[in-house]
DNA sequence: CCCGGTGAGTTGGAAAATCAAACCCTCTCC
DNA sequence: GGAGAGGGTTTGATTTTCCAACTCACCGGG
């Protein structure tokens, strides 16, 4: 059922999305990182069917992403919360939105502002920790470490 | 036919979802930023069937994301590049990769390496431009601008 | 005891998306 | 003039999604 890899190059950002690029997925993770831990929750939140939350969920669980705990012995009820794992995730979310305020939304009407402990706003930015500067596409080059890449040099539009 | 947002609640993580979160939409542009960005090639790479492919890049095209330009005139043959606003979705697979690199490989199993200007090998990280700090969790306090939301607070497993 | 409500799912069938393979058209090269 | 290459479109079968309804377990009145 899982057999076919189907991989056609080795790729953590296939991998990665292979776990959590599913529809509903990354705002499950979302609901979860703000709190909203909770199935009706997430229902409501995410705009799920309820099945296909229930498929995701488990999956979240199984990938170590999600954590899956009772808040109630009687009658059973469930909670779920994001993992360390889960966590580490967040920076994905983090500039999905720094990029959909920046290019979906007027700067007066972000639908969400986060606010970092220093006390300014957030605006995620991605860096290279060896020298510090913000990440631009023109100092990147790929080394491809398994066969079956080619890559043909950065163009831009 | 895209009349219909659907969203359960306002939200750019979400909306930029809506544009890039469908199957191999990432992968796509994870070509089309290694510079393979003709149509064979992005078959060949990404493993999305032929007729999905045509209507991810129309999307991303329609969105900004991608564009099309022909690279012969006879016989007409084009190729997809990134965008300005494509380019600044980088970091959305910057974050991805680190991920996985990070959780589903071990270290000297990773599929890729990507060289920074700097010489170093880039490990993506998230920070807040005000202070300069990594961005944790812990250190995050939601402030949603529309009505809709509910917060809990955050809470980690 | 019976009623309504909440929470966390499961079930069933219709509607939509995906897949693989085949097909098409326009060149170019031999 | 036959064999590709490139960039798609068409065709049916297979999967997923979707949605509404249903379940099961409990709680709180009246």
């Amino acid at each position: 059922m899982a057999a076919a890899p189907k991989n056609p190059r080795p790729c953590s950002i296939a991998d990665t999305l292979a776990l959590v690029g599913e529809k509903y997925s990354l705002l499950v993770l979302r609901e979860v990182c703000l709190g909203n831990g909770r199935f009706d929750q997430l229902v409501r939140n995410t705009g799920a069917p309820r099945d296909i939350l229930t498929t995701r969920l488990r999956r979240l669980v199984d990938a170590g992403i999600l954590d899956r705990r009772p808040y109630s012995e009687r009658p059973p009820r469930f909670e779920y919360r994001p993992t360390r794992a889960g966590l580490e995730l967040e920076p994905v979310l983090m500039t999905l939105m720094a990029w959909g305020d920046r290019h979906l939304h007027a700067d007066d009407d972000r639908p969400m502002v986060i606010e970092h402990a220093c006390g300014h706003e957030l605006v995620p930015q991605v860096i290279c920790p060896a020298c510090g500067d913000t990440v631009r596409h023109e100092d990147l080059t790929a080394h491809p470490q398994a066969a079956g890449w080619t890559v043909a040099g950065p163009a831009v539009a």
